[in-house]
DNA sequence: CACCTAAATAAGGATATTTTATTTAATGCC
DNA sequence: GGCATTAAATAAAATATCCTTATTTAGGTG
């Protein structure tokens, strides 16, 4: 039994004539007894009462005709159901971040995306770098977002953004707001900072060794996972803490925090999306990919 | 796109490989490949993400396969269910049938038939002859059962049961019950018939004509389109009739009215079952056929 | 680097399906 | 009753499809 059986059986039912079937299907009359005939010896029924004049059906045609016509029916919806996947206009898409891309950038590039591809159903995780790797590499999400570089071939990984950080200090701290220190100055400094291995902290370290600053030599009184908290205890006096510019930014306009630059130190660092090599695999993971790339989202790097 | 490649995507995607599909559908690896490479073309999507070592669906893979297993099941179940039908454990059957067999016959013999044949629905229609032979050219029903032999040959004919039409009287009337008249005693009397164009009529009517009596000496009281009302008739003393022993023989058990024999009349009659050409088309209607002549429901013959 | 596994590819061959041509069977019309 | 007409079945050849064997490619492994 095949779907062309049931097509041509279904256009004999509803034209009530195996001529007339064979005109609608383009083929020859030959061909459509031929179908009709495998068809009802797989089912080793008659399905059709043959008379001159009029082709009716039998009881067993009856009940074929309502099953193929659903069967038919669901035989194009597949095709469309997969074109509308093709087209954006449904699918799903999980994405993983780290807490900077995923708390201050994501919402946005989604937002975005979203207005333009209202079917596709986002998710997003949020947790630290190597997590977020460790999933990308389980398939638990499409697309990942992390602050530091992953090597490996199974990973394709791209810079898409360069984020600031910035050192801030409670607003009661000596350092003048706005002002500028220098780097050794940083060493008598107590600092609230986010924990080992987190993108920030990476990148903080090193840039403290390109000028020859090791990370032992800072006094850290405390470690954070998440940056937000790292703010607070800032604000609290706790300490000073070099963090993402896009997370200070509006303690530091409230006034709850201030900015103090270091001369002659680089705190960018690049935010990276992966993506493994299986990305074919999901239409709206790729299309979101190009997304990041493209129009006014280029805004954000600088 | 057809079942075949469905299968084989199926079964792909169960095992994770198309050499272990292969294996499992007794076919080869390439014939695999080529199965899922036209599929993936008719949608134009990737199905499977091919590693080496392992084999994974895509999205577009994911939601295909939920379709596929609906869809493949599907046609199975169109199998079974017409199994179903030839098996006779599903089905109906429509029965048109004239009054003495369908009150008096039909009963006991679609008890017997669903006893065996539980799934069967059976739907039964009462009017007379004419109108069974009516329902018959317009496919309404599947069999007949009627009184008068049917002519025609679009409709096979054939006798299954004699039946006995017998005179009956009201217990008050003159004539000795169990006691025998001649036929010439009839044209004196009168009668309660039932209408003309009835089976019991014709019958009666053909065979005073056999005996070179004529319709037209009777005298008709009445006539009425119920076997069950001309009785009641004649239980209220309204007049004699002939009727079917079947109908008559509670109320003769109960003595409301008396039979009477006649001398060399013959009162048999033949009833017959009809169906049309295309009785292949249900299967219960078959069966219900062989049904009929076959065990025990011959002990209706006489 | 050879070896192994698994899928893709190529080419020839086996099946299936379709077409053309013809037959059958019933209908309608002189 | 004979003849044209219509619609489906059948036969045989042509074609398309699908499958198999053999081979290649690619990645992983000892």
């Amino acid at each position: 039994m095949n779907l062309k059986q049931l097509e041509v059986f279904l256009w004999v039912a509803e034209l009530k004539g195996f001529t007339k079937a064979a005109k609608r299907l383009y083929m020859s009359q030959p061909a459509v007894s031929f179908q009709i005939q495998s068809l009802e010896e797989f089912l080793g029924v008659k399905l059709f009462w043959r008379n001159e004049k009029n082709v009716i059906l039998t009881e067993a045609g009856k009940l074929l005709f309502e099953q193929a016509k659903q069967i038919v029916a669901h035989f194009y919806k597949i095709k469309s159901v997969v074109n509308d996947l093709k087209e954006l206009k449904t699918g799903s898409l999980t994405i993983g971040a780290s807490t900077i891309p995923g708390e201050y950038i994501l919402p946005k590039l989604i937002g975005d995306f979203r207005r333009q591809f209202p079917g596709i159903q986002i998710n997003v995780r949020i947790a630290g770098s190597a997590q977020v790797e460790k999933w990308l590499l389980n398939r638990e999400i499409d697309l990942g977002f992390c602050g530091t570089l992953i090597s490996g071939k199974e990973i394709e990984c791209l810079p898409f953004l360069t984020d600031h950080l910035v050192l801030i200090a409670p607003v009661d701290h000596p350092w003048e707001a706005g002002g500028e220190i220098k780097i050794s100055d940083l060493v008598k400094e107590k600092f609230v900072l986010r924990e080992s291995g987190s993108g920030t902290r990476k990148t903080f370290e090193t840039s403290l060794a390109r000028s020859n600053i090791s990370k032992e030599q800072l006094s850290i009184v405390m470690e954070m996972g998440s940056t937000r908290a790292v703010i607070t205890a800032v604000e609290a006096g706790l300490g000073v803490s070099v963090v993402s510019f896009l997370a200070a930014r509006d303690p530091l306009l409230l006034g709850l925090i201030k900015e103090i630059r270091v001369h002659n130190l680089d705190l960018n660092r690049k935010l990276y999306v992966i993506r493994d090599q299986s990305w074919m695999s999901n239409f709206a993971a790729e299309t979101f990919h190009s997304f990041i790339f493209t129009q006014e989202n280029n805004l954000l790097f600088s």
